[in-house]
DNA sequence: GAGTTTACCC
């Protein structure tokens, strides 16, 4: 048969073939092979299901392989692989257990792909479950299989059986390598994913482009310039050509390590630039409170003719609240939804909130605010919120926003600490000691707060009232005679009533060595003037930190860059780029 | 006949 109808088959075929992705296109093809009598080949039906997965229309494909009268182990396969590769997880899974219905015996082919969609939908009994067939049918030592098991523990959020599997693997892809690196990093693991990249050169494995955008990624959370550099070198060095991908990553990494100069220089190195690229430049800025800037990139975005998204959108927005270009920021919003057609998310809300609540216009965030509907009102709403009214002394407005906001999140401490912050300046000493016994009672403790820093192409870490340094003393000296010199120059501690009242520490002792000025005290211990300091600190700086680093730029003047949650804050000759709003 | 990894967001 096959051979006979060949000729007429394989014109079929190149008609289904010609019609690509284009899911209008895909059904005249189909309803031509039902005019012709070929609609019961096979061939040509598995062609036209991975085709229509690809034009992205499930459903179709789920009516065509209803019209399969006896599918075989390749159309299943096919199948399984189409639907996992273009994200119809779920749909994966039903025609895998179709599959195993029909009695065909799944291969390696199949594993991989079944095993993605779990990762995808982070499934981990499932996919353990898929990880048992594996056992039984005996393609354990398959090296595909096994790095697409590293990948579904990584995204189960297993990165240690993720490492298990990939430390019994005889031998190690280049993908597998991937995998655990990116791994590491979507599971906040950043320094294991360097060692295992270091591991990975060790072995003599040479790494590609997907190696470093995972690796990069990791430097980015860490925030180290030094080995960011290093990492931008070994591209440079390795011959790997500049994917937009690679592009971005550096551009991304540049900016989170503080130098968004060579963000820049990376950016305007790269000729095609996707809608992510951009995002990512403007993001770059915005982070750092150059609003004019990311003002200027988004207009030469458009008008190169690349069209902004949602996410574009919240950096743009964002970028305008930390700058507070306001007026800029609600013709952004408008065009956004007239022009652009995106509807606004929660994270757009932020934004708005945020960017009035800056700008001094509490009333209006706040109508903002009652103005979204209830499922809109997500805690980041009311966090920002709740940050202008803490900014613009409005104590009212501030504990009725942060009682909404424990709502909203019972069990998050930082909300708890906001609640009774917020007490605190409204004078109202009782409440501030009655939510510290809710926390007790809730079993709720506050986030430790480190900050990190880069010396020597060594990374320090410390956390507040921290003695594990071996040159603890003398830091803690160094931090003393510091803080004097400051408050010669003006420095008053700021104090926090509620943090007194919530931890039970000395207070002056608490303040005085906070893990911001541990970091920043140790910097200037160790480096030569004119040297720039950056520290990472994984919560927002606290309004004291600020004042004193102020103050310190000032009695040593050096240039100190701090990366807090948030955003970054540049402290020169005694003022901060977030002008104090923050 | 075919598969596993990679970028922008409060």
């Amino acid at each position: 048969m096959e051979g006979k109808e060949g000729g007429r088959k394989s014109a079929e075929y190149e008609a289904v073939v010609r019609a690509g992705r284009d899911l209008k296109r895909l059904q005249q093809a189909h309803a031509h092979l039902v005019v012709t009598g070929c609609h019961r080949s096979r061939a040509l039906l598995t062609k036209l299901l991975t085709l229509s997965c690809a034009a992205g229309s499930i459903a179709y494909t789920r009516r065509l392989f209803r019209s399969v009268s006896d599918p075989d182990a390749f159309l299943f396969n096919s199948l399984v692989k189409a639907s996992s590769k273009f994200g119809f997880s779920h749909d994966t899974i039903h025609f895998y257990r179709r599959m195993l219905h029909s009695r065909i015996t799944p291969s390696t082919y199949t594993f991989t792909s079944v095993i993605k969609a779990c990762a995808d939908i982070s499934d981990l009994r499932l996919g353990m479950l898929v990880q048992s067939h594996v056992f039984v049918s005996g393609y354990v030592s398959d090296s595909f299989v096994q790095a697409a098991l590293v990948t579904f523990y990584a995204k189960s959020c297993n990165p240690r059986v993720a490492r298990k599997v990939f430390d019994e693997m005889p031998q190690r892809s280049i993908v597998a390598w991937n995998s655990m690196i990116s791994g590491y990093e979507q599971n906040g693991l950043s320094r294991e994913a360097v060692e295992v990249f270091n591991k990975m050169r060790e072995s003599g494995v040479e790494p590609d482009s997907a190696t470093f955008v995972s690796v990069l990624s990791a430097c980015s959370q860490l925030g180290s310039l030094h080995l960011g550099c290093w990492l931008h070198e070994c591209i440079v060095g390795s011959g790997i050509t500049m994917n937009v991908f690679l592009a971005t990553s550096l551009v991304n990494m540049f900016s989170r390590c503080g130098d968004v100069g060579k963000a820049r220089g990376v950016f305007d190195s790269t000729n095609e630039g996707n809608v992510v690229l951009w995002t990512a430049m403007i993001s770059g800025y915005g982070m750092h409170g150059y609003g004019v800037e990311a003002m200027e990139v988004f207009r030469r975005m458009k008008a190169r003719g690349v069209v902004p998204n949602s996410v574009t959108f919240v950096v743009v927005l964002s970028a305008c609240a930390h700058a507070g270009l306001i007026d800029e920021g609600r013709v952004v919003f408008a065009n956004m939804k007239q022009k652009y057609g995106v509807v606004p998310s929660v994270e757009h809300h932020v934004c708005m909130v945020d960017m009035f609540g800056r700008g001094g216009l509490l009333n209006e965030a706040y109508k903002y605010v009652k103005g979204l509907r209830p499922e809109e009102l997500v805690p980041a709403v009311w966090t920002a919120m709740l940050g202008a009214c803490k900014m613009h002394k409005n104590f009212d407005i501030g504990v009725e926003v942060a009682e909404h906001l424990i709502n909203a999140e019972p069990e998050n401490p930082g909300h708890y600490v906001l609640l009774s912050n917020m007490y605190a300046l409204a004078g109202r000493m009782d409440r501030v000691e009655s939510v510290r016994k809710v926390m007790i009672r809730r079993g709720l403790k506050k986030q430790v707060g480190y900050s990190t820093i880069d010396v020597d192409n060594r990374s320090y870490l410390f956390s507040m009232g921290d003695k594990s340094h071996p040159e603890t003393h003398e830091i803690y000296c160094y931090l003393d005679e510091l803080m004097w010199k400051c408050k010669d120059a003006g420095y008053a501690p700021v104090l926090e009533l509620a943090m007194h009242e919530l931890e039970e520490e000395e207070m002056e002792y608490a303040l005085r060595y906070h893990s911001e000025k541990l970091a920043v005290a140790f910097g200037l211990m160790k480096t030569g003037h004119g040297v720039t300091l950056r520290v990472i600190k994984n919560l927002r700086i606290c309004e004291d930190c600020h004042s004193a680093i102020k103050f310190i730029s000032v009695v040593t003047s050096r240039e100190i860059i701090v990366r807090d949650k948030i955003r970054f804050h540049h402290f020169r000759e005694g003022s901060c780029s977030c002008l104090d709003y923050w």
